[in-house]
Parts: C-alpha cells; structure tokens; sequence
DNA sequence: AATATAATAGGGGAATACCCTTAAAGTACA
DNA sequence: TGTACTTTAAGGGTATTCCCCTATTATATT
C-alpha cells in the first residue's frame, strides 16, 4: 500500500488528485495539508511513503520543505508538482532531494505512472521538464561558446601555470613544479591578467571557473 | 524527405540501421561513414538533414566531430548514439551541439521517433539517459551537502569581504566600500583563509565558487 | 549575567603578487 | 623563409597579501 500526501494550496486541485487516486487500489491519501510547516509536522507523526509537493506553495515554499524533510527522512519520496516549467525550478528542488517533477498539466495516466515510478526507487520527470532541463544543458554550450571569443586563446604553458594557482600554489611553487624560473611563471601570470581582462589572482580564478578554461 | 547520414565504426550496425530506415518512405540514407574526417568531408559536399553519429568514433571522436561540425553548419542536425550510457558522454555531447542521445539498445520504433522528433526541431533523450542525467543532477546535491560540513559558518561579514574578493577588489578597496579600516579587512580575510582552509586569495576563490558559499 | 562569537582595529614584518621594460630562442604556419 | 606567437628569462621597483600579535566594543546565545 502506498500511502500519499498531498500538498498544495490549491484545495480544489488537491480535491481532484485525491479523487483520482481513490480509484486506485494500491494507493490511499492519508493526508492532505496546505502549507509548507504543516508538511514537516505531518511527516513527522505519520507514515508516509510519497508527498506530492507543490513546488509553489506560500510561505514556506516546495524547495525550502523538501531541504527540510531530507534532514531527517530519507524513506519518503518526494514528486514535485509545479505549473511552471522553470529551469530553475526543476534544477533547484532536485538539488534538494526531489525524485521527480511533473507539471500540473499532467493526466490522470501519467500522473500515476509518475507516483508508481518514484516509489518504486526511481526517478521520474514529465517530458516537458526533460526538455527543458536538456535546452538548459544544451544552452550553456552557446553561452560559453560566446564568451570564448572574448579571451584571446590562453597557451599551453599558460593554462599549466593558470591551473597551478587555482590549485593554490605560489609563483615559486610553480617555477619549481615546472622547472621553469620565477620570472618566467610570472611572465605567464602577466599575460594571463592580460589576455583574461583580470585585475588580480582572485580575478584570474573567478574567470577561469566561470568560463571552463581548464579544458 | 529527410536525407539522413549513418556514422558509426561499426559496419554491421549501420547496415542494420540502413534497412530499418529504408522501410521508411520520408527517409533515405545518403551516405555511411567510419571515421570522424570523413563525416565532416561527406556534410561539406552533400545535403544533410540528419547525422546518426556515434560518440566513439575511432581516433576523431564524436564529440571533436560534433564541435567541428557546428563550427560551419547549423542546419544539420545531429543525433548521437552511444553503447555506453555514461553521464559525461552525455553531457559533453550535448554541450557541444547534438539534439538528442540515444542507446544502441533502443528499439526500431524509438529510433524512428527520435530521429523525426530531431528533424522537427525538437530534442530527444532515450528514457535511460534522461535517468542518468538527472542522476547526476540530484547527486551535485548529496556532494555540495557534504561539504558544506567541512566549513565552520562564514559569518555576515565575511561573506561580503569574500563576495568583493571574487569581484577582484583589493584590501584596500574593500576597506572603502564598506566604511571600515583596512586592518579590520585584512583581519576578515585572514579568518576566510582559516575556516575555508585556503593558503591564499586563489583558494579562497576557487572553494567560494566550488561550494556556492556566495548565497 | 555570563560566555561565546563577530566586528572592529592597530603595529610591524615577511612573503608574494604585480608592473614595466627588454630580449633571446623555439615553434608553427603560410 | 619570413612572420607571428610562445616560451623562456632578467632587472628593478611598487603594491598587495599574508602572518604574527594584541585588544576593544558589539551582538548573540544560553
């Protein structure tokens, strides 16, 4: 038996999940709540296998329950429910324990085909969302393509020395590591300012993570 | 008609695909190639609609062939195909321009449909992938939770030293902006550099950005 | 009210990074 | 076989960071 909480502010919305899963005979709504606090409490005093959580929901919201909840459970699963489609979204409440996300346009079929799936250990996601997490991989592709063109091209040698002060290393340290002198290293490092319009070292590793240069 | 390119080392596999696409009246296989050059020569001389192409292509793989390829073409979609379904694969791919992904396991009808769904302008993932990507995705959570226990809390302040750190202030600078001594910054840093356990301004950085400690 | 932590600030010194200029030798490319 | 870029290196100086130490005042926390 899987026993289901539903969570939404929307009463009208819950009402209707709520019939929809009593037609089914393995799954029974032990609970309904409408707020974010009383999602931890009821967890807390009852037994509880799947939430479907409003991602949106008042005050404390989806993603600030679900952070909440995985601090001291890790039997329930969670399926999050939104109307949006955000990127944001979808990456930020998965980062916080979600096993899967659906939209609220969902059918009766796939919604139960979503339930099914996360309490059985998997994860499950509307195509919809698959699709936008993937445009949102894809999209970084471009993004930093663009900003490729902004560095002149960092040499061999001075990726070697740009990856060494990331990794914390001092200029001598580096002279050392390469056999090269001291003043060689901080030619690169110069030319390295330079190339990547950075003030400083800080500067220098700010821009290389942001930018995967050390590919 | 959608004029579809087969590119795989594997000759046995690509005629298996050929036949399966040549039962299709709106598809029709112009070219089968082995090698990575070799699709880049058969694209810059013919019309392509769709690439099936394997990642691991011998010596220029599928990924190098994929960034070349989107260097001078646009309109030639690509749809990789992989034995291996490996997160990193994936993403590196998609990142560097292919549509969709798909096993070498996945049936006759999902191959079709995710070859139309490409050529339509959409993206497509077999089931399987989007389940390891998404993996990956929930398990950035578990790592940067971890870590997030190596650091004793960074307080208000320091935060906002650090967040003008990374924005290539100096000590000196910082000291201005926030209306206090220069000793008083210094005396900031040096307790950022204790609790993030770094030896200097590129460590206090690189970890900042690493753990999202800017929140 | 007592205790801990945060924020403030100073002196003084050593280590490191940054700047400017110059230049030779190696490497790739057309 | 030039031309451009990379890698190497140096002198000499300034700026900045980092490291000791100490110490007062606020702000939580219990």
């Amino acid at each position: 038996m899987i026993n289901v909480l539903l969570a939404d502010d929307h009463t009208m919305f819950v009402d209707g999940i709520d019939s929809i899963l009593k037609a089914e005979a393995d799954i029974t709504v032990v609970g309904k709540v409408y707020t974010g606090p009383e999602v931890i409490d009821f967890v807390k005093q009852n037994e509880v296998n799947l939430i479907l959580l409003d991602v949106n929901l008042p005050g404390m919201n989806g993603i600030e329950v679900c952070k909440a909840l995985k601090e001291f459970n890790n039997t329930t699963k969670i399926l999050a429910i939104s109307m949006f489609n955000e990127e944001s979204f979808v990456t930020e409440i998965l980062n916080n324990g979600a096993e899967g996300y659906i939209l609220k346009n969902t059918g009766r079929e796939e919604l139960l085909k979503a339930l099914r799936t996360v309490v059985g250990g998997k994860s499950y996601f509307s195509d919809d969302v698959t699709q936008t997490i993937m445009k949102g991989l894809m999209k970084q592709r471009r993004a930093s393509k663009q900003r490729e063109g902004f560095f002149p091209k960092i040499s061999r040698r001075e990726k070697e020395v740009l990856r060494l002060i990331i990794q914390e290393h001092t200029t001598q340290e580096i002279a050392n590591k390469l056999f090269i002198s001291l003043k060689t290293v901080e030619s690169h490092r110069s030319s390295l300012l330079n190339k990547m319009n950075a003030r400083n070292t800080a500067g220098l590793v700010r821009i290389a993570l942001e930018n995967n240069l050390l590919d």
